[in-house]
DNA sequence: CTCCTTATTGCAACTTTTTGCAATTGCCTA
DNA sequence: TAGGCAATTGCAAAAAGTTGCAATAAGGAG
């Protein structure tokens, strides 16, 4: 399946259009497959579709997290990233070395309810990472 | 205890030095208590310090930060804002009215312990901002 | 109290991100 | 298949954030 063929409909049923720009950035996120700043997303996409800008390189990757195509994070050194929606994850990184790795959602389950019903909030969303010390790291350090 | 006399000696015993720069801005989050983006912290640091630049005020919050006497967190928008440091905690926004409640950092400790022993890292710190929406939002949406 | 070391700041240029608005273009309807 | 409406984009200017380097100044030593 191609990108269009899957992403397309997903636009059109929560009433949206799909536009070149959105698919050469979809594109970029699927095939890369990791975390992507919105200048590399630039610099990428811009490849496959000269004329693209910035602006609506910075509005589409808002706009693809908004309707859950594409997740933003925080990555080491404290701007957003973007990936490519998949399975719920979060991101683990060591302070030192910056190796990555990724946290199931599945482990948070359980805090998640515990907080919704404290708060009486219901919750949607949220931005989590993690740092610290990878074992090889920590090895390092003693 | 003054602000000087609160940090001072906590700068010192990490062999850096208190500035009035530093003390400006340290005032600033202290006595405001909530969170302040850099440019708010920039604006109210430089009434009481005219001459404060802004590539001052952005390496003095990260300064601060790495030095916990300040907290980096998300906001609704997705950019980040400082807090003085002070009990661990993170933030739960509400989505729609963009009210905002504490989420105390006790609640989250087993998953911690989880994270921990499962992946093998050693934990140090991390950026959480949870969104939902709040109890009187709720009712406005059925 | 003065000197000296080096942490810290200001400056200025640069990169990244945001915004309003007019022009464009998906795609629904007939 | 053409027409029209509203979503979307490009443009250009502004705002926010970053960086290297020379000048400044905090605070320990004499």
């Amino acid at each position: 399946m191609t990108c269009a063929e899957e992403y397309t409909p997903q636009l059109r049923a929560r009433g949206y259009r799909m536009t070149p720009q959105r698919l050469a950035i979809l594109h970029i996120l699927h095939h890369n497959g990791g975390h992507l700043s919105p200048v590399e997303v630039f610099d990428a996409a811009r490849r496959e579709l000269p004329g693209l800008t910035e602006a609506t390189v910075y509005r589409t990757l808002e706009f693809l997290a908004e309707n859950h195509l594409a997740r933003p994070a925080l990555n080491g050194n404290g701007h957003i990233a973007y990936e490519i929606a998949r399975h719920e994850h979060h991101h683990l990184i060591c302070r030192r070395c910056g190796n990555e790795m990724e946290v199931e959602h599945a482990i948070l389950k359980s805090m998640y309810a515990r907080l919704e019903s404290e708060s009486g909030y219901r919750l949607t969303d949220r931005h989590l990472t993690f740092f610290g010390l990878c074992p090889d790291c920590q090895k390092g350090e003693l």
